[in-house]
DNA sequence: GCCTAACGTGAATAGAATTCATGGATATGT
DNA sequence: ACATATCCATGAATTCTATTCACGTTAGGC
């Protein structure tokens, strides 16, 4: 008859004497006395068996058991803590919150245009969007700490379903007086000479690379990294490199720059992205809506392509 | 400053109302009296600002809260629990448990060879096998249900690392007598007639039907699933139907079966399994070890398949 | 309509957690 | 080397919380 001996409030112990560095530090943050800590730290080790500090000196140092109690409470708090948040909205009415996390950089501008309208529909419904992961996507997907995935890499796993929500075409993006501008497409050895600029991201999830550079075996003469999208097309705009993006995206911004898309390769880079989210969840109404309501966006965004290209 | 609400204590209590179906019930399996769990929901239901159950009548049915905090409850608890476990194995000096998850059936007769040096080399460690997943291996992995993972589908993402462990032949197991004993190789047309056994898994996990079948898009005249490889290898001894499995499985039933196994396709089906782990746990010791005789017990086979064939 | 099985409530109590007051140990500065 | 500040441990006192006990209420079965 194992009864509970660690407690949430332990947890929170192991998290607070890590952050503050001592006891006393730690006391303080969860505003108890600096002896309320150490008694209490006393029955745990007592109840466990084992300790979880050796005391050298006046320094803590945490033992194997209690790097263990460390990891546990990393992982098990925010839990706790995001369940409150969720069951306050509960409590207040609210549906909850939505949590989206990217994992493709320009696709935040076409979530923009899903969340619009999905608040409008849901306005019980609050929307959290992640761009970090410390275990990627679907470690975080696993993981609770999204509820929805946006991604270029879908992977069809028991407990995860993925739903396609839109193609597009990566394109690679020139100043209009540049001399690739009037090409029909791009090859690898065209790159060569040109400065290009991507996301601050590995190069195997470049499909500039993936798809063209690598298998050619040919590199720019310079790669440039820069984190936003404005600030990338200026730079284009402005002659200064080129870059590869969506081609709906750079529709938008060719409206108010002197910039061109271009297709890269002979055949072109087509590209899907898909909507993901835990197989348990796919019955949570506020969820499922966000998915239908994102094809449907889609079929507005081909509409505007057509438009735009005619 | 949102205080500490939810404690272990209250999930525990989610749990065994929904478990016993009342709260008289859950009380008895707590060690409690029903009144001590009327006030101590009373006072959670308090605190969150949202009632839990609804009392229809006498019965007790989830809110939409209630279900939320059910779901985490059962997320949460099991890792208390195996932390607990965990923790008293340090308080007694081992070093722990290593959780092995298995998603190729088998894999089993493999792992047997490792963990039995394995078990010798680390006496201090204890290992437990599990075969079966609410949500695959790699959910299990970012779940923390296990700590290693065995497949031949490995996932390279952030948060997870594959290592291959051994290469190895997918064969046809045919009874010595039977007409294709001698083949060369076989052809999807020959297993048309057919009586083919498997382990029960989904049609796309069987390799004798994605490398095989499904492209020639040919389906055996019957199809029967067995749990265990002993039952299956004497179904196949006594004439009864045909099976795939690892060559060097079957040459080792062969010294006591009259068993033959004869190549898949023209040019073979050739496997690869891995062994995969949370990249956090790398610098464990007692895992990495692990990993690393897998890899040596590799070349052990290696050394003794070349034994058998020459 | 009465009996049973269920949950709720308030006062009493047993038990934990917290504080207060204090002491010992170890770095830090002069 | 000595004073001093910092940090953790301990025991007794206290405050706070969880639990029980005893009783009340309500719904469903016969």
């Amino acid at each position: 008859m194992g009864r509970s001996v660690i407690e949430r409030n332990h947890l929170e112990v192991l998290r607070a004497v890590e952050a503050g560095g001592s006891l006393t530090a730690a006391a303080e943050r969860l505003h108890l006395t600096q002896s309320a800590l150490s008694h209490s730290i006393r029955k745990l080790e007592q109840q466990l068996g084992t300790p979880l500090w050796l005391r050298e000196g006046r320094q803590l140092q945490l033992t194997q058991a209690g790097k263990y109690l460390l990891a546990l409470a990393n992982r098990l708090l925010p839990q706790f803590e995001h369940a409150e948040l969720q069951i306050d909205q509960f409590a207040r009415g609210q549906a909850g919150t939505l949590r989206i996390g990217m994992e493709c950089h320009p696709c935040y501008q076409w979530l923009l245009k899903v969340v619009g309208p999905y608040l409008g529909h849901w306005p019980t419904v609050d929307v959290d969007v992640k761009q970090k992961f410390q275990f990627g996507g679907i470690g975080a997907l696993f993981g609770h700490d999204i509820d929805l995935l946006v991604t270029p890499d879908p992977l069809h796993r028991p407990g995860l379903v993925f739903e396609p929500v839109f193609d597009y075409e990566q394109v690679l993006v020139v100043h209009s007086g540049h001399r690739l501008a009037h090409n029909d497409w791009i090859s690898a050895q065209d790159l060569e000479p040109e400065i290009l600029i991507t996301y601050p991201v590995a190069v195997e999830r470049l499909d500039v690379y993936t798809h063209l550079l690598l298998p050619a075996n040919i590199r720019p003469v310079r790669h440039k990294t820069i984190e936003t999208t404005d600030i990338m097309l200026q730079m284009v705009a402005a002659g200064r490199g080129v870059t590869a993006l969506p081609r709906w995206l750079v529709q938008e911004y060719q409206q108010r720059m002197s910039i061109v898309p271009v297709q890269l390769g002979e055949t072109g880079i087509g590209k899907q992205i898909f909507l993901g989210c835990r197989e348990r969840d796919r019955n949570v109404d506020y969820l499922s809506a966000f998915m239908k309501l994102a094809t449907e966006v889609r079929r507005d965004d081909i509409a505007l392509d057509a438009g735009l290209t005619n």
